[in-house]
RNA sequence: GUGGCUGUAGCUCAAUGGUAGAGCACUGGACUGUGACUCCAGGUGUUGCCGGUUCGAGCCCGGUCAGCCACCCCA
């Protein structure tokens, strides 16, 4: 026997059902990351979102350039590799540095207008993993590319909004705004000016991050960090008039639409290409430090910065992951069931059974057949342990008479049906009584 | 990358340094064709891995790997 290969640091199968997946094991099923992704497939094309796929192994140099070489992200958490004929190339951390050279590299921006894409797919950071952060974790997130002013910022954020309130998570929606390339720098500057004098009172992190992030340093933990920050100059005050009313704008925008949010003033984003208005929802409670179940913003340079044209853009990403815990812990899951086992009791029974099988599934309705040749008692165990909602015991007097119990098994209750129309019997039963709930 | 905690059967867990066990789950039977309740039977382990101490290690020590939690960072 060959020795057991086991998974790599910081990836996790997902599988469907948990009966084999150990108990401390903060894991989901494959139905609670369908839940999720079934529902942002139905709710964002309602606001104007298609879906983009875009590869997953970039060249290292779009996320250096696009997310900011001296970010954590770049610096130290890349699977980057070169490839046999010598690019370095990268296994993509996040999305919109690929959404957004795809963007200019069809030069969709000459059609005009807005672009909406939204995309889900794997992303992979080097990082220890914890409750809520792996190696390999899944996003889901939306683009929305050729509009500069706040509306459509609202927008997104209500179409994020709807689309978490449906999966009954908990959050909170933080929105702040980080000024532009004008205001920015300014702030930044006078922040960096006012920690420097107040270095003796920042913990070591918080005296690196002054010079390399100094906004980050708003948003430290330490509680005498916190007391500097307190007195810290404030953003508000910097804002060149056009971002103030852009985020007043916005802030209008997401009253009028209903949208429950808060201004988080330490709202702080780690990647260099946002600009203006940042938002994040997180979760209040269900999850350990790692909290952020999306988050987002405006970047509207850069599109510039890969090449492109002159084009707004705003976005976020959603870790499945991190929801899929919310979604598991509230219960909601999308389930897998068979409507009807069938039980054949013989190898002529079986042949039938495969048949009958076969026309269920025809008509759309989920079977299963038992492949074990076991007696009726023990099928019947199978079918309960399954879920199915009836069952079928194909037996000699069945195949020779045409006719057979359909077993509902929730109540135990047993319908006569024609095994010839078979498929119309089990839709009429379906209707007359209610799936269980459970 | 740093720190803390934890690794025994598929799962949950026992086992004063002295023969590795139970419950659940699984499979079969009681019931030659009807599940969920009940009863009976069956099997599984390189005690994560490597080394050390010891007459003897699942237990003590060191290392290592993995998982979890936190820092950091972020989704």
């Amino acid at each position: 026997m060959g020795e057991k290969i086991p998974p790599v640091k910081g990836t996790r199968d997902v599988l469907p059902t948990d009966t084999y997946l150990k108990k401390d094991d903060p894991w989901v099923r494959t139905g609670h990351l369908q839940l999720i992704e079934q529902a942002a497939r139905d709710i964002f094309p309602l606001y104007g979102y298609r879906e983009a796929r875009t590869p997953i192994l970039e060249r290292t140099a779009l996320f250096a350039r696009g997310i900011g070489d001296a970010t954590d992200i770049v610096s130290k958490e890349m699977y980057t590799f070169e490839d046999r004929d010598g690019t370095q190339v990268t296994m993509r951390p996040e999305g919109t540095a690929s959404l957004v050279r795809a963007y200019v590299e069809h030069a969709v921006q000459q059609q005009g207008g807005e672009t909406k894409w939204w995309y889900a797919g794997p992303m992979f950071r080097h990082e220890r993993q914890q409750r809520g952060r792996y190696r390999q974790f899944t996003q889901i997130g939306v683009e929305a590319l050729g509009s500069t002013g706040p509306r459509i910022d609202a927008e997104q954020i209500e179409m994020l909004d709807r689309w978490l309130r449906f999966l009954a998570v908990p959050f909170e929606m933080h929105v702040n705004t980080l000024g532009d390339a004008r205001c920015r720098p300014a702030y930044r500057t006078a922040l960096q000016e006012y920690l420097r004098a107040n270095a003796d009172r920042l913990c070591e992190d918080c005296k690196k991050r002054t010079e390399t992030n100094p906004i980050r340093v708003l948003d430290c933990k330490n509680p005498r960090c916190q007391e500097v920050a307190a007195g810290a100059p404030r953003m508000e005050s910097y804002l060149c008039d056009e971002c103030k009313a852009h985020f007043d704008g916005l802030r209008e925008s997401l009253t009028r639409l209903g949208v429950a949010h808060l201004v988080d003033p330490k709202l702080v984003r780690g990647l260099d290409y946002y600009t203006r208005t940042t938002y994040e929802a997180i979760a209040t409670s269900g999850l350990g430090s790692q909290s952020t179940v999306a988050g987002g913003g405006r970047y509207d340079g850069l599109v510039r910065e890969l090449g492109g044209g002159d084009v707004a853009g705003i976005g976020f990403a959603a870790g499945v992951e991190r929801l899929a815990l919310l979604v598991a812990q509230a219960g909601r899951e999308k389930e897998e069931r068979p409507v009807v086992f069938l039980a054949p009791l013989g190898a002529a029974e079986e042949a039938r059974a495969d048949v009958l099988a076969k026309h269920l599934r025809e008509a759309g309705i989920a079977a299963e057949v038992s492949f074990r040749g076991s007696n009726a008692a023990n099928q019947l165990k199978r079918a309960n342990a399954l879920g199915a909602r009836f069952a079928l015991v194909v037996g000699e007097l069945e195949l020779s008479s045409g006719r057979a119990k359909l077993k509902e098994l929730r109540t135990g209750e047993q319908h006569e049906v024609d095994l010839a129309r078979l498929p119309d019997e089990v839709k009429r039963l379906a209707q007359n009584t209610p799936p269980s709930a459970a």
